[in-house]
RNA sequence: GGAGGCUUCGCCUAGUUCGGUCUAUGGCGCCGCACUGCUAAUGCGGUUGGGGUCUAAAGCCCCUCCCGGGUUCGAAUCCCGGAGCCUCCGCCA
């Protein structure tokens, strides 16, 4: 949800954002025809309210012909007050679906259009050279660390299993994201993955991406796609101390429908319907919000080269956003097999947009309460593995294990192919 | 799954029998002032929160006794539905 003053005092500049994202224009005067409606509604009942309160009051007192009088003109009001009262709920529901609509207005310096009208900001590390690369499907099956056909026997397409250096490697990853998130001042969470419809709502999940997320019927819970959803709900309807921003890190699974993508990405895990990741979440003032972005940026980077894998970083176009956002900037790591970049991370600044729906807020030098900015950004991925195994593969299909992640994985720095077994 | 109890202004708590005087009691905490030649004790005063109106302050208005409905001129209080917490029983990894 956007601004409504902000809205109010500048509609061209909302316009003229919905434009860079190609998106309806038209949604902004029902926006604004709605706040008006809503407020005028409110006023009305106020004041109607106020009459009614006043004149019960005198009831017991009243005797006689001004008893009788009051009487009457207070079931008349009752009436009139209850009019008004739907009213003005009627009109509160007409501007929170208007709400809904309106996606964030976007940042000063954004690039305008779609998916592909993306900037790219810098390319760090050197793309890999290998003469007839092996993917990571292949690579992982060789050294025992990714069973894909099991996985499919067991759950389906898209689920795999992480097996011996695999599953090492996912916790070690993890662990190291904690680990760095936690020294930078992150409160490390593990959170439920089952939760409420409000919270998936409070997010902005089930809006376009309805049909990715999975829901269970029998007990309406839905799986949480990414970890942002119970650490954006962790503070809802709270007033927070944001003298300093809060960040948090929660390690969780994902689950996710996939289900837009038929025939995408079918080898290996890169698209799967389960995977587990760290994802940083911050609470903090919506002033600060932008430097904390490029901050939760910088930790990102700092995360890759730990890994030592070569990617480039892109400012992601306003078309691409996503409705919450109000700017976007992903790290994509070269994959050899493919040829192109995939993306590690995303990290989005929301500035009010979710405060707002689950209604975060924190105090300012007056004491008024205001609503809080949130931004996150991915620190580990299950994926990461994909571009790891690529990236570090050797012409035996063994693959180099960097620095960082060797204690995890017994001090090895070669993880060897095996004989297979079956 | 079954039975019962509970939920009040930061925390604890009175009030719910019998609807209006609840504009919600008291304590703790917090803030201010006074006093003692120190931040301790004591005394006095203030303190629910949110939204709106307003240039601002004051003032005023609405909402707020877990949430949502209902009854009523009027609901913390009565009725219905829901959530959460606790206890007991059953079932079970």
């Amino acid at each position: 949800m956007i601004d409504l003053r902000l809205l109010r005092e500048n509609p061209d500049l909302v316009r003229a954002s919905q434009r860079a994202r190609r998106e309806s224009e038209s949604a902004v005067d029902e926006l604004l025809a709605a706040d008006e409606e809503r407020r005028a509604s409110l006023r009305r009942f106020e004041s109607l309210r106020a009459e009614q309160k006043q004149l019960s009051g005198r009831i017991p007192k009243a005797t006689g012909d001004e008893k009788a009088t009051l009487l009457t003109r207070t079931k008349e009001l009752a009436a009139e007050v209850k009019a008004a009262e739907s009213a003005a709920t009627e009109a509160e529901q007409r501007l929170r679906r208007a709400h809904l609509v309106v996606s964030n207005v976007v940042e000063e310096g954004a690039p305008a259009g779609g998916e592909d009208d993306y900037v790219v900001l810098r390319e760090v590390g050197e793309r890999s050279q290998i003469d007839k690369p092996r993917d990571h499907q292949e690579l992982g099956e060789g050294i025992g660390a990714i069973d894909v056909e099991r996985g499919a026997k067991v759950s389906g397409s898209r689920f795999y299993y992480l097996t011996g250096p695999g599953a090492l490697l996912q916790l070690g990853l993890l662990q190291l994201a904690i680990q760095q998130a936690g020294d930078a001042g992150f409160t490390p969470v593990i959170p439920p993955v089952l939760v409420k419809p409000e919270a998936m709502e409070g997010t902005g999940f089930l809006g376009a991406h309805a049909s990715e997320v999975y829901r269970l019927e029998a007990d309406d819970l839905y799986l949480v796609g990414t970890s942002e959803v119970p650490l954006a709900a962790y503070h809802s309807g709270e007033i927070l101390d944001l003298d300093e921003p809060r960040r948090y890190a929660g390690w969780s699974s994902c689950f996710r429908r996939e289900a837009g993508s038929y025939g995408k990405d079918v080898r290996g895990i890169l698209r799967v319907h389960q995977f587990d990741k760290v994802e940083m979440f911050v609470f903090c003032r919506p002033e600060e919000a932008h430097d904390e972005h490029l901050r939760l940026l910088a930790w990102e980077e700092e995360m890759l080269a730990k890994v030592d894998v070569p990617y480039r970083v892109i400012d992601v176009a306003a078309g691409d956003l996503g409705s919450s956002a109000v700017r976007k900037y992903d790290c994509e790591a070269w994959l050899p097999s493919q040829g192109r970049y995939r993306e590690l991370t995303s990290t989005s600044n929301c500035t009010t947009f979710q405060a707002r729906r689950l209604n975060i807020r924190y105090r300012n030098a007056d004491g008024k309460p205001q609503i809080a900015a949130t931004l996150n950004g991915t620190l580990a991925t299950t994926r990461w593995i994909v571009a790891i195994l690529e990236h570090h593969q050797q012409p035996d299909g063994s693959v180099r294990v960097p620095k960082a992640l060797q204690p995890f994985l017994g001090g090895r720095d070669v993880l060897e192919p095996i004989t297979r077994q079956g």
